[in-house]
DNA sequence: CGAGATAGTAAGAGAATCTGACCATATCGT
DNA sequence: ACGATATGGTCAGATTCTCTTACTATCTCG
């Protein structure tokens, strides 16, 4: 028989195992509360909706695709009643993405399920550690994004 | 002009954006490489492949995608000369997906990338709090997959 | 005012995913 | 041993998602 070594995990999939877990729970959680039309790629715009709308170009490239696909995207979802689209004040070339009720209810159940997991962990992990993850993962967030 | 309250950040935009920078790290570093032929959807091929290689339905399984997706995404794999099929001894029914050397390659190139993300983190945080990260990450990894 | 940059859309191709159907082999109950 | 059921994998076709290229309208700046 062959000795395995188990060799520690590499970081990416350190973070990656649970945020996919918390993924996997928001959609379970949008699908019990009746939001089952909503796929994984159509999820990513609520992740980076701000509270007061955003450019299609921006949310594009906070979501990291083109805003050729990011606007296929929102074409569905306005279709769906979750997003509209409304004159930039600003910019008469622009256009503000922004959640209607229905979005912000997805947001909400959202936030909810999210909160469970977050409660769920703080459980395993004891508040300190959990508290020390989330300052550690905050720090990162800032490093990454300059 | 309206009081902007920034609320704190979900577990789920906290371990998402950090790692979705480890991704873009790795992408960036495979490119560098000369690796410029593999797709985000191919990586998740070997994010999950264990070393002595995997059942195709098990990779898929791993990656939450069907069978047939994931046969989609070896078949191209394969093709490219990253991995290989073969016959599994012990069911005749199955094969064993596994890593050729130019995938082991691409693998060692990866998890040089990620050595590299985890020293510059470790450099932000300080030895202890990276520690704590990982340890807190690795109890959140073995309650999601039980 | 004119040149270049930017916001968004259109059209078409390719990648990635799914469902349903199927074959070969394994497993299990009797 | 045999039949029923489950499992590993592939095939075929449709749908979703993403990209590149090209275009219009508007903005910015010299």
């Amino acid at each position: 028989m062959s000795e395995e070594i188990s060799q520690p995990r590499m970081i990416g999939a350190l973070l990656r195992i649970p945020f996919q877990a918390t993924t996997a729970w928001v959609y379970d959680g949008l699908v019990a509360a009746g939001y089952d039309d909503l796929s994984p790629a159509q999820l990513s715009v609520f992740q980076h909706m701000p509270p007061g709308g955003i450019r299609l170009t921006d949310l594009a490239e906070a979501a990291q695709i083109t805003k050729q696909s990011m606007g296929y995207l929102v074409d569905h979802l306005e279709r769906r009643g979750y997003v509209e689209r409304v004159p930039d004040p600003a910019d008469r070339r622009a256009k503000i993405v922004r959640l209607t009720d229905r979005g912000r209810d997805v947001e909400t159940v959202a936030r909810g399920v999210l909160r469970d997991v977050e409660a769920e962990w703080t459980n395993h992990l004891g508040v300190a550690r959990m508290e020390a993850l989330r300052s550690a993962l905050a720090d990162l967030v800032r490093l990454s994004e300059g």
